[in-house]
DNA sequence: TTGACAAACGCAACTAAGTTGCGTTAAGAT
DNA sequence: ATCTTAACGCAACTTAGTTGCGTTTGTCAA
């Protein structure tokens, strides 16, 4: 995998060190297409023998979203999910049946044309957004 | 208010009791403009002397969605938020500096086709979607 | 290679949101 | 007025996320 070679060469230059528990949760999220809670990857990690603990896991997110590495995505629960900033922009698919979620692609011209309109009327600066689909996928529609 | 009006006679016809906790529910929700979380709430009507506990609040506000009365919306922070359906479907701007939220009409035409597009390619029934601006406002912009 | 220094870590104790079980209270029908 | 049960409060719990502090361990320079 490049991307995590690239990532690794960002992080040197930050001064940051190469642990093993930073090494394994980039390698973990190049790995996963959906995003992870921070349960998810205290979880992931223990499976492959690295039993780290959830503090330092919330304190490497955080480091990891300030350098616009990785950043958070709100799905339906209370938990917050992380995922690879070089994934690039794009919504997701919530299944609320079984809880999976499919990266999707959306065309966002109009809504940035909203957006431009909300933010001139309103006066308000936009520096983000955030759009999720909840639905029933395709295995859990014909399960029923 | 007539619209509180019109939730206390479906109530009714659910054999829902008119308990004096859901009528104060109700009527906060009425009056306020932006989405609730429960400690919200709980503080609100503690200043009106209703000393609700948040177990009443959260099984109140279950039932509540069920009837379609409320729907939960979801900002920045990892609190559900609640609101009256009635406002009719909406989105939200929220500042992430004062955290006020203020609802916004967006022009859905392109969304919905986006929408239909990805039923379609996916297979994926969707039931909702959920879109929230986030920056800062007017105000806050001023501040500093 | 080794020693020093700070970044990174683990642990324990905490807060806050949300849930569950159970015994009690009170709304509304008879 | 009484009875039934929806609705309630309380206590105890779970889970996500936070904080302080003492310890470990990358990294770099000697």
């Amino acid at each position: 995998m490049k991307q995590t070679e690239e990532i690794f060469s960002v992080l040197r230059s930050c001064a940051l060190r190469l642990t093993k528990t930073r090494k394994a949760l980039i390698e973990l999220f190049s790995r996963h297409e959906t995003p992870l809670s921070v349960p998810d990857i205290v979880r992931e990690l223990k499976r492959v023998q690295l039993d780290v603990n959830k503090t330092t896991v919330y304190r490497e997110l955080e480091r990891l979203g300030k350098l616009h590495i990785v950043e958070t995505v709100r799905l339906g629960d209370r938990k917050q999910y992380y995922e690879l900033v070089s994934r690039g922009h794009h919504h997701h698919l919530v299944c609320l049946r079984c809880d999976r979620v499919a990266d999707i692609d959306v065309d966002e011209t109009g809504l940035l044309l909203e957006e431009r309109k909300v933010s001139r009327e309103k006066n308000f600066a936009i520096v983000r957004h955030s759009l999720e689909f909840f639905g029933v996928c395709t295995e859990c529609q014909s399960a029923c």
